[in-house]
DNA sequence: CCAATTTGCTTGCATCTTGCAAGTAAAAAC
DNA sequence: GTTTTTACTTGCAAGATGCAAGCAAATTGG
């Protein structure tokens, strides 16, 4: 369930909307090692862009209100772990497009995000 | 031409280096703009978002640098116009997935870029 | 079972980025 | 040739980000 708009929306348009949610520099590197398969807090910690642990706490936050992706606890333990919901798996066209036109025109870039399967 | 990293990269990762260039409010909408054929500096200031006129000065320069679109005077002009180049309309994908995902997920989104033509 | 380590955060603060309102010189319209 | 528009720049307040600590609960290791 998207809640009542938190951020006054900017205009009607579903680009412009997209932004809102996701148009900063950490959300949707959140969601890429959520599609890589990361769903521990200290997980994300670890990748290579060193997100601070604020930011992290904020967009993880921010992601479960969106409902993007949720929190949940596994059988017997009682740290959190985190999952895409469908709708943040929608999102696998938007990081692949982006990631392809990075590997495509950003010299120096490496593919990661696997091509096919995960 | 990519100059050389002006904003030192995060990681090495296609995605983020895109998000480095990219991830923010604005600049896609800018984008978005671009690909809708506005092409001068005060038709990017009536879009309904309303992007402030500093940040625009400030977005179209760092597009322009990142070789997405470029500046050009029509004959017997002195006003400069802006279009995007061939990495810019690379980008049509991106704002596409993007796009229809907001349209899926965010109520109240409302279609303007052209389906199929412009 | 108990000590050591890890996890999942929060807090504070300096700094960078945004947003808003004016201001301005050159260009274009009338 | 006077009015309007255009394409910006500047200044400042407010918000977001980045970094380093700090901390209690959870987990690990012996």
């Amino acid at each position: 369930m998207p809640s009542p708009p938190t951020t006054p929306r900017r205009s009607c348009c579903p680009l412009a909307c997209s932004l809102d949610i996701l148009g900063d520099r950490w959300t949707l590197l959140v969601l890429r090692d959520l599609f890589r398969g990361v769903d521990r807090y200290s997980g994300f910690t670890r990748s290579p862009e060193g997100i601070a642990t604020n930011i992290l706490a904020q967009r993880l936050d921010a992601l479960i209100e969106h409902g993007i992706a949720e929190r949940f606890v596994p059988e017997g333990k009682k740290h959190p772990r985190y999952r895409l919901t469908q709708r943040g798996r929608d999102l696998e066209p938007t990081l692949r497009a982006l990631a392809a036109w990075g590997l495509q025109h950003i010299p120096g870039t490496e593919a990661r995000l696997a091509p096919k399967d995960g």
